[in-house]
DNA sequence: AGCGTTTGAATGACATGACAATATGTCGAC
DNA sequence: GTCGACATATTGTCATGTCATTCAAACGCT
Protein backbone atom coordinates (compact mmCIF):
# COMPACT_ATOMS: atom_id res chain seq x y z
CA UNK A 1 0.00 0.00 0.00
CA UNK A 2 1.98 2.81 -1.03
CA UNK A 3 -0.60 5.69 0.45
CA UNK A 4 1.50 8.64 -0.44
CA UNK A 5 0.36 12.49 -0.23
CA UNK A 6 0.26 14.09 -3.45
CA UNK A 7 -0.28 17.14 -2.05
CA UNK A 8 -1.80 19.60 -4.21
CA UNK A 9 1.31 22.44 -5.64
CA UNK A 10 -0.34 24.88 -4.44
CA UNK A 11 1.03 24.33 -0.79
CA UNK A 12 4.53 25.60 -2.00
CA UNK A 13 3.61 27.73 -4.70
CA UNK A 14 5.25 30.85 -3.65
CA UNK A 15 8.28 29.97 -2.57
CA UNK A 16 10.48 33.12 -2.25
CA UNK A 17 14.00 32.09 -2.84
CA UNK A 18 15.76 35.82 -2.93
CA UNK A 19 13.73 36.94 0.24
CA UNK A 20 15.30 36.96 3.65
CA UNK A 21 13.17 34.56 4.92
CA UNK A 22 15.24 31.20 4.77
CA UNK A 23 13.65 28.36 2.33
CA UNK A 24 13.54 25.69 5.15
CA UNK A 25 11.46 28.12 7.04
CA UNK A 26 9.11 28.54 4.62
CA UNK A 27 8.79 24.92 3.68
CA UNK A 28 8.47 24.27 7.21
CA UNK A 29 5.46 27.00 7.38
CA UNK A 30 3.73 25.99 4.41
CA UNK A 31 3.81 22.10 5.36
CA UNK A 32 2.78 23.16 8.69
CA UNK A 33 -0.40 25.25 7.47
CA UNK A 34 -1.21 22.49 4.71
CA UNK A 35 -1.69 19.63 8.05
CA UNK A 36 -3.47 22.16 10.37
CA UNK A 37 -6.33 22.77 7.53
CA UNK A 38 -6.13 19.18 6.68
CA UNK A 39 -5.30 19.64 3.52
CA UNK A 40 -2.44 16.60 4.43
CA UNK A 41 -4.84 14.75 6.52
CA UNK A 42 -3.26 13.23 9.45
CA UNK A 43 -2.10 10.10 9.62
CA UNK A 44 -1.10 9.96 5.93
CA UNK A 45 2.53 9.40 4.60
CA UNK A 46 4.71 12.20 2.96
CA UNK A 47 6.79 11.68 0.12
CA UNK A 48 9.98 10.62 0.90
CA UNK A 49 13.16 13.32 1.46
CA UNK A 50 14.84 13.08 -1.72
CA UNK A 51 11.79 13.51 -4.39
CA UNK A 52 10.54 16.62 -2.26
CA UNK A 53 13.49 18.03 -3.10
CA UNK A 54 13.63 17.08 -6.25
CA UNK A 55 10.55 18.51 -7.01
CA UNK A 56 10.87 21.66 -4.92
CA UNK A 57 14.28 22.37 -6.61
CA UNK A 58 15.97 22.06 -3.64
CA UNK A 59 18.54 19.90 -1.30
CA UNK A 60 17.99 17.41 0.51
CA UNK A 61 19.47 18.80 3.78
CA UNK A 62 17.02 22.12 3.57
CA UNK A 63 14.10 19.51 3.19
CA UNK A 64 15.62 17.78 6.03
CA UNK A 65 15.24 20.90 8.32
CA UNK A 66 12.22 22.11 7.38
CA UNK A 67 10.66 18.55 8.41
CA UNK A 68 12.54 18.51 11.34
CA UNK A 69 11.17 21.31 12.54
CA UNK A 70 7.57 20.02 12.39
CA UNK A 71 9.10 16.88 13.96
CA UNK A 72 10.08 18.71 16.86
CA UNK A 73 6.73 20.61 17.42
CA UNK A 74 5.11 17.22 17.19
CA UNK A 75 3.02 17.35 13.96
CA UNK A 76 5.11 14.99 12.16
CA UNK A 77 6.70 11.43 12.93
CA UNK A 78 9.75 10.12 11.38
CA UNK A 79 10.15 6.50 10.94
CA UNK A 80 13.34 5.26 9.77
CA UNK A 81 13.14 2.86 6.57
CA UNK A 82 9.57 4.03 6.62
CA UNK A 83 8.97 7.20 5.96
CA UNK A 84 7.57 10.33 7.53
CA UNK A 85 4.14 10.27 8.59
CA UNK A 86 1.48 13.38 10.12
CA UNK A 87 0.22 12.26 13.47
CA UNK A 88 -3.17 11.80 14.90
CA UNK A 89 -4.56 14.30 17.01
CA UNK A 90 -4.65 18.04 16.93
CA UNK A 91 -1.41 19.35 18.47
CA UNK A 92 -1.54 22.22 20.88
CA UNK A 93 0.39 25.17 21.12
CA UNK A 94 2.92 24.79 23.65
CA UNK A 95 4.12 26.65 26.38
CA UNK A 96 5.55 29.34 24.84
CA UNK A 97 8.18 32.32 26.04
CA UNK A 98 5.26 35.00 25.70
CA UNK A 99 3.27 36.45 28.22
CA UNK A 100 0.21 35.97 29.48
CA UNK A 101 -1.06 39.09 27.45
CA UNK A 102 0.30 38.44 24.17
CA UNK A 103 -1.70 35.00 25.13
CA UNK A 104 -4.72 36.29 25.60
CA UNK A 105 -4.64 38.58 22.63
CA UNK A 106 -3.51 35.88 20.06
CA UNK A 107 -6.45 34.28 20.94
CA UNK A 108 -8.75 36.97 20.29
CA UNK A 109 -9.79 38.19 23.77
CA UNK A 110 -9.03 41.52 25.30
CA UNK A 111 -6.69 41.79 27.80
CA UNK A 112 -6.66 44.63 30.25
CA UNK A 113 -4.47 45.20 32.95
CA UNK A 114 -5.10 46.98 36.74
CA UNK A 115 -2.10 47.99 38.29
CA UNK A 116 -2.20 47.23 41.76
CA UNK A 117 1.56 47.83 42.99
CA UNK A 118 4.53 50.02 41.26
CA UNK A 119 7.24 50.78 43.31
CA UNK A 120 10.69 50.90 43.70
CA UNK A 121 11.82 48.76 46.75
CA UNK A 122 15.11 47.13 48.44
CA UNK A 123 15.39 43.24 47.31
CA UNK A 124 14.17 41.24 49.94
CA UNK A 125 16.78 38.12 50.44
CA UNK A 126 14.71 35.40 48.78
CA UNK A 127 14.09 38.40 45.33
CA UNK A 128 17.69 39.18 45.44
CA UNK A 129 18.52 35.32 45.55
CA UNK A 130 16.50 34.78 42.36
CA UNK A 131 17.47 38.11 40.52
CA UNK A 132 21.36 37.06 41.09
CA UNK A 133 22.31 40.56 42.98
CA UNK A 134 22.87 41.26 46.34
CA UNK A 135 20.01 42.12 48.51
CA UNK A 136 19.22 45.48 49.20
CA UNK A 137 19.72 46.99 45.83
CA UNK A 138 16.75 48.44 44.12
CA UNK A 139 14.00 46.53 42.45
CA UNK A 140 11.42 47.32 40.61
CA UNK A 141 8.09 45.53 42.32
CA UNK A 142 5.15 45.48 40.20
CA UNK A 143 1.61 43.62 41.15
CA UNK A 144 -1.07 43.77 38.48
CA UNK A 145 -4.56 41.95 37.75
CA UNK A 146 -4.71 40.58 34.40
CA UNK A 147 -8.46 40.37 32.91
CA UNK A 148 -9.96 38.89 29.99
CA UNK A 149 -12.88 40.40 28.66
CA UNK A 150 -13.60 42.14 31.88
CA UNK A 151 -13.07 38.65 34.05
CA UNK A 152 -9.93 38.54 36.23
CA UNK A 153 -7.92 35.53 35.41
CA UNK A 154 -4.49 36.10 37.10
CA UNK A 155 -2.64 37.88 39.76
CA UNK A 156 1.13 39.13 38.53
CA UNK A 157 3.65 39.80 41.01
CA UNK A 158 6.99 41.01 38.87
CA UNK A 159 10.44 42.01 40.27
CA UNK A 160 13.23 43.43 37.69
CA UNK A 161 16.11 45.08 37.83
CA UNK A 162 18.09 47.67 36.89
CA UNK A 163 18.15 48.99 34.43
CA UNK A 164 14.91 48.21 34.20
CA UNK A 165 13.35 49.39 37.29
CA UNK A 166 12.03 53.20 35.20
CA UNK A 167 9.05 51.11 33.23
CA UNK A 168 6.09 53.72 33.74
CA UNK A 169 2.97 52.56 35.09
CA UNK A 170 1.43 53.77 31.93
CA UNK A 171 3.57 51.72 29.55
CA UNK A 172 2.10 48.52 31.33
CA UNK A 173 -1.86 49.87 31.09
CA UNK A 174 -2.04 49.03 26.72
CA UNK A 175 1.02 46.19 26.69
CA UNK A 176 2.56 43.42 28.24
CA UNK A 177 5.47 43.04 30.14
CA UNK A 178 7.22 41.42 27.84
CA UNK A 179 6.30 43.96 25.14
CA UNK A 180 7.54 46.30 26.61
CA UNK A 181 10.93 44.66 27.81
CA UNK A 182 11.37 43.70 23.57
CA UNK A 183 10.39 47.65 22.46
CA UNK A 184 13.59 48.48 24.79
CA UNK A 185 15.83 46.27 23.24
CA UNK A 186 15.83 43.47 25.34
CA UNK A 187 15.67 39.84 23.61
CA UNK A 188 14.66 37.22 25.63
CA UNK A 189 16.19 33.80 25.62
CA UNK A 190 15.67 31.41 28.01
CA UNK A 191 13.39 31.35 31.24
CA UNK A 192 13.29 28.87 34.04
CA UNK A 193 9.53 28.22 34.99
CA UNK A 194 7.75 25.75 37.67
CA UNK A 195 4.28 25.79 37.55
CA UNK A 196 2.14 24.40 40.73
CA UNK A 197 -0.65 24.77 43.07
CA UNK A 198 -1.63 26.03 46.33
CA UNK A 199 -4.77 27.58 48.31
CA UNK A 200 -5.56 31.68 47.44
CA UNK A 201 -4.31 33.60 49.93
CA UNK A 202 -4.61 37.35 51.16
CA UNK A 203 -6.69 39.80 49.09
CA UNK A 204 -5.64 37.12 46.06
CA UNK A 205 -9.35 35.22 46.51
CA UNK A 206 -11.32 38.36 46.38
CA UNK A 207 -9.38 39.84 42.94
CA UNK A 208 -9.36 37.00 41.08
CA UNK A 209 -13.61 36.21 42.10
CA UNK A 210 -13.09 33.25 43.90
CA UNK A 211 -13.96 31.35 47.25
CA UNK A 212 -12.00 32.34 49.67
CA UNK A 213 -8.96 29.26 50.09
CA UNK A 214 -10.12 27.92 46.83
CA UNK A 215 -7.31 26.66 44.29
CA UNK A 216 -5.09 28.72 42.48
CA UNK A 217 -2.56 27.37 39.50
CA UNK A 218 0.71 29.43 39.94
CA UNK A 219 3.97 29.56 38.27
CA UNK A 220 7.48 30.91 38.87
CA UNK A 221 9.59 32.33 36.56
CA UNK A 222 12.76 33.61 36.00
CA UNK A 223 13.76 35.18 32.71
CA UNK A 224 17.09 35.63 30.92
CA UNK A 225 18.56 37.49 28.40
CA UNK A 226 20.46 37.00 25.24
CA UNK A 227 23.65 37.60 27.78
CA UNK A 228 22.53 35.45 30.48
CA UNK A 229 21.41 38.17 33.16
CA UNK A 230 18.72 37.65 35.03
CA UNK A 231 16.25 40.24 33.01
CA UNK A 232 12.72 39.14 35.33
CA UNK A 233 11.33 37.42 38.21
CA UNK A 234 7.75 36.55 38.24
CA UNK A 235 5.33 34.98 40.57
CA UNK A 236 1.69 34.62 38.95
CA UNK A 237 -1.46 33.41 40.28
CA UNK A 238 -4.30 31.80 38.16
CA UNK A 239 -7.80 31.11 38.05
CA UNK A 240 -7.71 27.11 37.40
CA UNK A 241 -11.31 27.17 36.07
CA UNK A 242 -10.50 29.45 33.55
CA UNK A 243 -6.73 29.12 32.77
CA UNK A 244 -4.44 26.00 32.49
CA UNK A 245 -1.43 25.26 30.13
CA UNK A 246 -1.51 23.01 27.14
CA UNK A 247 1.02 21.77 25.51
CA UNK A 248 2.30 18.98 23.35
CA UNK A 249 5.24 16.56 24.69
CA UNK A 250 7.52 14.92 22.41
CA UNK A 251 9.88 12.10 22.98
CA UNK A 252 13.12 12.58 21.60
CA UNK B 1 38.23 41.08 25.33
CA UNK B 2 38.74 37.50 23.75
CA UNK B 3 37.48 35.12 26.82
CA UNK B 4 37.27 32.34 24.62
CA UNK B 5 36.89 28.93 26.95
CA UNK B 6 39.79 26.45 26.12
CA UNK B 7 38.74 23.41 27.95
CA UNK B 8 40.79 20.66 29.42
CA UNK B 9 40.99 18.35 26.37
CA UNK B 10 39.75 15.46 28.70
CA UNK B 11 36.09 17.17 28.33
CA UNK B 12 36.57 15.32 23.94
CA UNK B 13 39.34 12.10 25.41
CA UNK B 14 36.79 9.51 24.72
CA UNK B 15 35.20 9.76 21.79
CA UNK B 16 34.35 6.80 19.84
CA UNK B 17 33.74 7.07 16.00
CA UNK B 18 33.26 3.75 15.31
CA UNK B 19 30.84 2.92 17.94
CA UNK B 20 26.71 2.73 17.30
CA UNK B 21 26.57 6.52 19.21
CA UNK B 22 26.30 9.33 16.82
CA UNK B 23 29.57 11.75 16.89
CA UNK B 24 27.07 14.98 17.28
CA UNK B 25 25.59 13.41 20.57
CA UNK B 26 28.85 12.16 21.95
CA UNK B 27 29.67 15.94 21.65
CA UNK B 28 26.93 17.14 22.87
CA UNK B 29 26.83 15.07 26.06
CA UNK B 30 30.38 15.54 26.78
CA UNK B 31 29.62 19.43 26.59
CA UNK B 32 26.43 19.32 28.36
CA UNK B 33 28.53 17.27 31.21
CA UNK B 34 31.20 20.34 31.12
CA UNK B 35 28.66 23.00 31.45
CA UNK B 36 26.50 21.27 34.11
CA UNK B 37 29.85 20.01 36.29
CA UNK B 38 31.32 24.12 35.40
CA UNK B 39 34.17 22.53 33.86
CA UNK B 40 33.15 24.80 31.34
CA UNK B 41 31.87 27.97 33.49
CA UNK B 42 28.16 29.54 33.59
CA UNK B 43 28.66 32.96 30.98
CA UNK B 44 31.99 31.89 29.21
CA UNK B 45 32.04 31.75 25.56
CA UNK B 46 33.14 28.99 23.23
CA UNK B 47 35.25 28.67 20.71
CA UNK B 48 34.05 29.07 17.53
CA UNK B 49 32.52 26.07 15.45
CA UNK B 50 35.20 25.63 12.32
CA UNK B 51 38.53 25.62 15.44
CA UNK B 52 36.30 23.28 17.30
CA UNK B 53 35.84 20.69 14.22
CA UNK B 54 39.52 21.08 13.22
CA UNK B 55 40.29 20.20 16.68
CA UNK B 56 38.13 17.54 17.21
CA UNK B 57 38.67 16.66 13.55
CA UNK B 58 34.71 16.45 12.41
CA UNK B 59 32.93 18.60 10.15
CA UNK B 60 31.30 21.98 11.19
CA UNK B 61 27.84 20.49 10.73
CA UNK B 62 28.94 17.74 13.08
CA UNK B 63 29.93 20.50 15.57
CA UNK B 64 27.10 22.34 14.58
CA UNK B 65 24.37 20.13 15.06
CA UNK B 66 25.89 19.18 18.87
CA UNK B 67 25.72 22.68 19.78
CA UNK B 68 22.12 23.34 18.57
CA UNK B 69 21.32 20.35 20.87
CA UNK B 70 22.42 21.92 23.41
CA UNK B 71 20.94 25.68 22.68
CA UNK B 72 17.70 23.67 22.32
CA UNK B 73 17.78 22.49 25.92
CA UNK B 74 18.43 26.31 26.60
CA UNK B 75 22.31 25.56 28.05
CA UNK B 76 23.62 27.97 25.23
CA UNK B 77 22.82 30.75 23.33
CA UNK B 78 23.92 31.79 19.66
CA UNK B 79 24.40 34.59 18.43
CA UNK B 80 25.26 35.53 15.10
CA UNK B 81 28.50 37.60 14.50
CA UNK B 82 29.37 37.25 18.02
CA UNK B 83 29.51 33.55 18.47
CA UNK B 84 28.23 30.76 21.41
CA UNK B 85 27.80 31.47 24.88
CA UNK B 86 27.01 29.48 27.95
CA UNK B 87 23.79 30.74 29.96
CA UNK B 88 23.76 32.22 33.29
CA UNK B 89 21.40 30.08 36.10
CA UNK B 90 20.80 26.11 35.96
CA UNK B 91 18.79 24.59 33.35
CA UNK B 92 16.01 22.31 34.89
CA UNK B 93 14.65 18.94 32.81
CA UNK B 94 11.79 20.41 30.64
CA UNK B 95 8.80 18.60 31.07
CA UNK B 96 9.55 14.99 29.41
CA UNK B 97 7.26 12.44 28.27
CA UNK B 98 8.10 10.06 31.28
CA UNK B 99 5.72 8.82 34.17
CA UNK B 100 6.09 10.07 37.42
CA UNK B 101 7.12 6.61 38.34
CA UNK B 102 10.35 7.64 36.08
CA UNK B 103 10.59 10.79 37.57
CA UNK B 104 10.69 9.51 41.02
CA UNK B 105 12.67 6.87 40.39
CA UNK B 106 15.43 9.03 38.74
CA UNK B 107 15.14 11.50 41.01
CA UNK B 108 16.20 8.76 43.62
CA UNK B 109 13.42 8.79 45.72
CA UNK B 110 11.78 4.97 46.41
CA UNK B 111 8.76 5.25 44.31
CA UNK B 112 5.56 2.51 45.30
CA UNK B 113 2.26 1.95 43.70
CA UNK B 114 -0.75 0.81 45.06
CA UNK B 115 -3.78 -0.09 42.87
CA UNK B 116 -6.84 1.05 43.96
CA UNK B 117 -9.17 -0.27 40.75
CA UNK B 118 -8.06 -2.23 37.82
CA UNK B 119 -10.81 -2.68 36.02
CA UNK B 120 -12.31 -3.43 32.12
CA UNK B 121 -14.96 -1.05 31.63
CA UNK B 122 -17.19 0.05 28.69
CA UNK B 123 -15.66 3.40 27.43
CA UNK B 124 -18.21 6.63 28.66
CA UNK B 125 -18.62 9.16 26.20
CA UNK B 126 -16.11 11.79 27.40
CA UNK B 127 -13.17 9.04 27.74
CA UNK B 128 -13.95 7.22 24.10
CA UNK B 129 -13.75 10.61 22.89
CA UNK B 130 -10.53 10.93 24.28
CA UNK B 131 -9.54 7.62 22.80
CA UNK B 132 -10.92 8.37 19.39
CA UNK B 133 -12.32 4.72 20.03
CA UNK B 134 -16.54 4.35 19.82
CA UNK B 135 -18.57 4.52 22.60
CA UNK B 136 -19.07 1.40 24.81
CA UNK B 137 -16.27 -0.33 23.59
CA UNK B 138 -14.04 -2.15 26.36
CA UNK B 139 -11.14 0.16 27.76
CA UNK B 140 -8.96 -0.66 30.97
CA UNK B 141 -9.96 1.89 34.15
CA UNK B 142 -6.83 2.18 36.54
CA UNK B 143 -6.70 4.03 39.62
CA UNK B 144 -3.59 3.91 41.59
CA UNK B 145 -1.93 6.10 44.41
CA UNK B 146 1.76 6.96 44.15
CA UNK B 147 4.12 7.35 47.02
CA UNK B 148 7.09 8.20 47.62
CA UNK B 149 9.29 7.03 50.46
CA UNK B 150 5.79 6.55 51.84
CA UNK B 151 4.27 10.02 51.32
CA UNK B 152 1.53 9.98 48.60
CA UNK B 153 2.11 12.55 46.09
CA UNK B 154 0.25 11.66 43.47
CA UNK B 155 -3.30 9.92 42.20
CA UNK B 156 -2.99 8.48 38.57
CA UNK B 157 -6.31 7.90 36.71
CA UNK B 158 -5.65 6.04 33.17
CA UNK B 159 -7.97 4.53 30.76
CA UNK B 160 -6.68 2.58 28.52
CA UNK B 161 -7.84 0.52 24.98
CA UNK B 162 -7.44 -2.19 23.44
CA UNK B 163 -4.63 -4.02 22.91
CA UNK B 164 -3.41 -2.59 26.24
CA UNK B 165 -6.78 -4.21 28.13
CA UNK B 166 -4.77 -7.00 29.09
CA UNK B 167 -2.14 -5.26 31.33
CA UNK B 168 -2.04 -6.76 34.80
CA UNK B 169 -2.25 -5.26 38.42
CA UNK B 170 0.76 -7.24 39.20
CA UNK B 171 2.85 -5.48 36.77
CA UNK B 172 2.37 -1.96 37.47
CA UNK B 173 3.01 -2.71 41.41
CA UNK B 174 6.79 -2.91 40.57
CA UNK B 175 7.12 -0.48 37.35
CA UNK B 176 5.74 2.46 35.94
CA UNK B 177 3.09 2.33 32.76
CA UNK B 178 4.91 3.84 30.73
CA UNK B 179 7.59 0.83 31.55
CA UNK B 180 5.22 -1.33 30.83
CA UNK B 181 4.17 0.08 27.67
CA UNK B 182 7.14 0.16 26.73
CA UNK B 183 8.23 -3.43 27.24
CA UNK B 184 5.18 -4.45 25.28
CA UNK B 185 6.73 -2.68 22.56
CA UNK B 186 5.17 0.50 22.67
CA UNK B 187 6.59 3.76 20.90
CA UNK B 188 5.60 6.14 22.97
CA UNK B 189 6.19 9.74 20.70
CA UNK B 190 3.93 12.72 21.43
CA UNK B 191 1.48 13.95 23.79
CA UNK B 192 -0.75 16.30 24.68
CA UNK B 193 -0.86 17.26 28.70
CA UNK B 194 -2.63 20.18 29.97
CA UNK B 195 -1.65 21.38 33.54
CA UNK B 196 -4.51 22.88 35.68
CA UNK B 197 -5.66 23.01 39.03
CA UNK B 198 -9.17 22.53 41.32
CA UNK B 199 -10.07 21.45 44.92
CA UNK B 200 -9.42 17.89 46.59
CA UNK B 201 -12.90 16.12 45.90
CA UNK B 202 -14.35 12.51 46.93
CA UNK B 203 -11.98 10.93 48.47
CA UNK B 204 -8.81 12.78 46.60
CA UNK B 205 -8.11 14.13 50.39
CA UNK B 206 -7.73 11.44 52.39
CA UNK B 207 -5.39 9.19 49.84
CA UNK B 208 -2.80 12.57 49.52
CA UNK B 209 -3.18 12.99 53.48
CA UNK B 210 -4.34 16.72 53.02
CA UNK B 211 -7.16 18.60 53.74
CA UNK B 212 -10.38 18.38 52.12
CA UNK B 213 -11.18 20.47 49.51
CA UNK B 214 -7.63 21.52 49.72
CA UNK B 215 -5.71 22.63 46.80
CA UNK B 216 -4.76 20.08 44.00
CA UNK B 217 -2.26 20.31 40.71
CA UNK B 218 -4.11 18.31 37.97
CA UNK B 219 -2.62 17.09 34.34
CA UNK B 220 -4.59 15.69 31.48
CA UNK B 221 -2.86 13.64 29.13
CA UNK B 222 -3.38 11.93 26.03
CA UNK B 223 -0.69 9.58 24.40
CA UNK B 224 -0.28 8.67 21.16
CA UNK B 225 2.17 6.29 20.12
CA UNK B 226 4.21 6.29 16.40
CA UNK B 227 1.70 5.47 14.66
CA UNK B 228 -0.45 8.04 15.77
CA UNK B 229 -2.97 6.06 17.46
CA UNK B 230 -3.84 6.49 21.13
CA UNK B 231 -2.50 4.40 23.51
CA UNK B 232 -3.64 6.15 26.52
CA UNK B 233 -5.78 8.84 28.71
CA UNK B 234 -4.60 9.70 31.68
CA UNK B 235 -6.35 12.09 34.41
CA UNK B 236 -3.70 12.57 37.42
CA UNK B 237 -3.93 14.92 40.10
CA UNK B 238 -0.42 15.30 43.00
CA UNK B 239 -0.13 17.02 46.16
CA UNK B 240 0.88 20.62 44.80
CA UNK B 241 3.23 20.98 47.99
CA UNK B 242 5.02 17.99 46.61
CA UNK B 243 5.41 18.27 43.60
CA UNK B 244 5.95 21.07 40.92
CA UNK B 245 6.72 21.07 36.89
CA UNK B 246 9.67 22.46 36.82
CA UNK B 247 11.03 23.48 32.83
CA UNK B 248 13.21 25.55 30.76
CA UNK B 249 11.37 27.36 27.78
CA UNK B 250 13.21 28.53 25.22
CA UNK B 251 12.51 31.32 22.61
CA UNK B 252 13.01 30.65 18.94
C1' DA C 1 0.89 -22.64 3.87
C1' DG C 2 4.56 -21.18 6.73
C1' DC C 3 9.04 -19.49 7.68
C1' DG C 4 13.60 -17.57 6.86
C1' DT C 5 16.28 -14.69 3.50
C1' DT C 6 17.02 -11.22 0.37
C1' DT C 7 16.30 -6.90 -1.50
C1' DG C 8 14.66 -2.34 -1.89
C1' DA C 9 13.36 1.98 0.08
C1' DA C 10 13.63 5.32 3.34
C1' DT C 11 15.70 7.97 7.00
C1' DG C 12 20.20 8.84 9.81
C1' DA C 13 24.93 10.48 9.94
C1' DC C 14 28.87 12.81 8.30
C1' DA C 15 32.12 15.39 5.18
C1' DT C 16 33.24 19.36 2.17
C1' DG C 17 32.50 23.67 0.16
C1' DA C 18 30.60 28.07 -0.60
C1' DC C 19 28.30 32.32 0.26
C1' DA C 20 25.17 35.41 3.18
C1' DA C 21 24.02 38.06 7.23
C1' DT C 22 25.32 40.36 11.34
C1' DA C 23 27.78 42.15 15.26
C1' DT C 24 32.12 44.13 16.81
C1' DG C 25 36.08 46.72 16.69
C1' DT C 26 39.24 49.84 14.14
C1' DC C 27 40.53 53.58 11.65
C1' DG C 28 40.03 57.92 9.57
C1' DA C 29 37.65 62.24 8.42
C1' DC C 30 35.54 66.14 10.15
C1' DG D 1 36.39 63.92 20.29
C1' DT D 2 32.66 62.00 17.77
C1' DC D 3 30.63 59.81 14.16
C1' DG D 4 30.63 57.02 10.13
C1' DA D 5 32.81 53.70 6.84
C1' DC D 6 35.29 49.64 6.46
C1' DA D 7 37.46 45.25 7.75
C1' DT D 8 37.03 41.09 10.42
C1' DA D 9 35.07 37.40 12.94
C1' DT D 10 31.33 34.31 13.62
C1' DT D 11 27.14 32.13 12.99
C1' DG D 12 23.28 31.15 9.37
C1' DT D 13 21.91 29.03 5.15
C1' DC D 14 22.23 25.96 1.33
C1' DA D 15 24.18 22.55 -2.05
C1' DT D 16 26.28 17.96 -3.21
C1' DG D 17 27.91 13.54 -2.16
C1' DT D 18 28.60 9.18 0.41
C1' DC D 19 27.82 5.50 3.38
C1' DA D 20 25.18 3.28 7.33
C1' DT D 21 21.00 1.60 9.46
C1' DT D 22 16.56 0.00 9.67
C1' DC D 23 12.11 -1.58 8.37
C1' DA D 24 8.88 -3.86 5.25
C1' DA D 25 7.55 -6.43 1.65
C1' DA D 26 8.68 -9.63 -1.85
C1' DC D 27 10.75 -13.86 -2.71
C1' DG D 28 12.08 -18.55 -2.34
C1' DC D 29 12.62 -22.66 0.05
C1' DT D 30 10.74 -26.28 2.69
Amino acid sequence: MSSETIWPDEVFSDLDRNGPVPLYYQVASRLERAIRSSVIPAGSRLENEISIAQRLGMSRPTVRRAIQELVDKGLLVRRRGIGTQVVQGQVSRPVELTSLYDDLQSTSHEPTTRTLLHAIIPAPEEIAEQLRIAEGTDVLHLRRVRRSDGTPVAILENYLPAPFTDIAEDDLDTRGLYQVLRARGVAIRVANQAISARRAKGDEADLLGISRGGPVLTTERVVFNDAGEVVEYGIHCYRPDLYRFETTLVAK
